[in-house]
DNA sequence: ACATGATTTGAACAGTGTCAAGATCAAGCC
DNA sequence: GGCTTGATCTTGACACTGTTCAAATCATGT
């Protein structure tokens, strides 16, 4: 887990009162703060100043290791998105040799993620409010992403060096936009319903994602 | 369309200077300015403050035609969802007799209507954003979704008096998520990629989707 | 003609992000 | 060692935001 953990060396817990003039561990427990933020209060519910007041700072010491509110949400969109490529590597590595299996594992992993971490994994694919431009970020969501081409590589037999054919991207995509939704569909409270299949997160990953993936789509044999 | 249209009666362009104390239209042109001011700034750009001052109004003036800022919103997914309903229903007669014709044209029109009208769409599901237990919005999402549970319905041979069983909860949600996720992943920019298929609207609209509507999920055959 | 109630305004309050100046300090250089 | 430099943090300010309250204005029914 890439959650920030506070080095007990110099810097001070949150809310003790700081002696020194100058914090120590400023930037690293900002971060920490604001993916508590966004935990307790959603995404858009984050607050620059408030993540300061959590850890004793004034509301302007986080422009010096941050450009903006932005800049910091960018920060907890990286650590969250490095989290995220591992456990995909790790479903992929579950699902062994069969591609659909490989598929399967990662559908699972995925969801499951983002209803464990749900403010990290909004936050990961809300464009508006961090720096997708972020050169960092662009390696680490280009290397999640790679895991799921990979597997639909094995899927379709594409070899590495030729480009995926339109039926291969056609099958990414709506393998891809299959977990996704499900995702949204559950943060908007559209999979509660018993009536429906749906429930409590639990139902919603124990019962109804099992039937859903069933529905996961097979490549087209020629 | 149901974008609200002005009456030619005795409301004031939005700009012109109003000369009487009243304003005699406010509360729909409240809703149209709002629509208006997400359309070109997107649903977190939205402020109460910008939607008064463009129907030359004060701040506090609002407040006693909606609750508050969400009150005001929930009007506007309001809308959105009526339309979005009609935009389903009339794809669903286009499908004819055959299910599976009437889930694709469905799932072309979800996408089409959210792409289209994405300031719309991503307001209807942000559920933050606006009243989701409203007596009408309830009834008008009810609405649509109904639409689509009618065609899984015929595709599952599931009668209009026996409730869903557990493979067609799992097709309705599967195809459900496809649509919606592709939607999203289109708002984050993860389909405009030419290398991956994807491109600007038209592309993601002409050729990704189709491309991609080929997996929709089939039902299973006992 | 008048009173009642619905609209709208103006001013205020508590929040927000961000910026410019100044205060404080760590660390390297003489 | 003492000094300077640059990094870090605070203070105070500005322009915003949503919401509330009392007062102003007016439409409408009596």
């Amino acid at each position: 887990m890439n959650s920030v953990k506070i080095k007990p060396d110099r810097q001070q817990a949150a809310k003790s009162v700081r002696k020194t003039y100058h914090h120590g561990d400023l930037r690293r427990q900002l971060i920490a703060a604001a993916e508590q933020v966004i935990v307790e209060r959603g995404v858009d519910g984050f607050t620059l100043r408030e993540a300061a007041r959590r850890v004793g700072v004034s509301p302007a010491a986080p422009s010096h290791h941050f450009k903006d509110a932005k800049g910091l949400l960018t920060e907890v969109a990286l650590l969250g998105f490095r989290d995220f490529g591992a456990a995909l590597a790790a479903a992929d590595k579950r699902g062994g040799q069969d591609p659909m299996r490989r598929l399967y594992e990662q559908g699972i992993a995925y969801v499951q993620f983002a209803l464990r971490f749900p403010a990290r994994f909004q936050l990961m694919f809300r464009v508006d409010k961090h720096d997708h431009t972020n050169a960092e970020f662009v390696r680490v969501s280009q290397e999640a992403y790679c895991i799921l081409e990979n597997a639909i590589r094995a899927a379709t037999g594409t070899p590495s060096d030729r480009p995926l054919g339109p039926d291969g991207q056609g099958l990414l995509v709506a393998v891809w936009s299959m977990v996704h939704g499900y995702c949204h569909l559950a943060f908007g409270g559209e999979l509660n319903n018993p009536a429906r299949g749906g429930g409590n997160t639990d139902v919603i990953l124990e019962s109804l994602l099992p039937l859903t993936l069933k529905y996961l789509p097979l490549p087209i044999k020629k």
